[in-house]
DNA sequence: CAGAATCCATGAGGATACTG
DNA sequence: CAGTATCCTCATGGATTCTG
């Protein structure tokens, strides 16, 4: 947040339709996506403590935000073949990187939402 | 950026699922809602601007996202009552500062994107 | 416990045509 | 120019059932 916003934004070409980090953004920024990057920023997790903290996830989607964050590098999946299955989910140095930016915005959109008029 | 992630983030609770912040990330983050104020943060455009800089975006989808965005307080509309029509678009104190969190996320995922083994 | 598989509903989102 | 109106499609995502 040092840099001048305008400025730093001219750097990237986000805004042409064929930019990959379009798609990484859209997985980023996904319903989901956002809960699991910055629940996992407090702390790795089990499979079953992600799905009690993030309030709303059906198994389908935490599964599948999950294979997608793993499959962009964000996410780290540690399973124990061990009876019953264990398996641990933590944040990439890359997710951390991701989470660092992540997390400012939704703690100001926490402090913020009684501001915002429109909350449909 | 200064605070700890980890730390920053125990104080907000999105993770429930009545949390108003929800709805208000889900805007936020929304698929052309991150490319409109990240444009608007770069200068205040008119319609036919953002929507030529924003590769890809339907009228449709571009009219729904302002009006959202203005809804929630993050966007200003000006009209002026001239033949043929001219809106200027900005944002507002608010939006500039949910602005100045989203640019850092948006930048870091285009400097990183290559990194980015699942571009899928 | 940690999922995969299946079915189904809703709404996000695109294309086109029209208007003040 | 800056939209609105309509139609239509497909993906998002929920509920449920099954399994190693």
């Amino acid at each position: 947040m040092t840099e001048d916003p305008a400025r730093a934004i001219r750097a990237t070409n986000v805004f042409a339709a064929n930019c990959p980090s379009r798609r990484v953004l859209d997985h980023v920024t996904s319903k989901w996506g956002v809960l699991v990057i910055v629940a996992l920023a407090q702390s790795p997790m089990r499979w079953g403590a992600l799905r009690r903290r993030i309030e709303g996830v059906s198994e389908k989607m935490l599964a599948q935000t999950l294979r997608t964050l793993e499959a962009d590098g964000f996410v780290l999946r540690e399973a124990q073949p061990t009876i019953p299955p264990r398996v641990d989910y933590s944040l990439t140095p890359l997710g951390r990187g991701l989470a660092d930016r992540l997390i400012p915005l939704v703690t100001w959109v926490g402090n913020n939402a009684d501001e915002i008029v429109g909350a449909h």
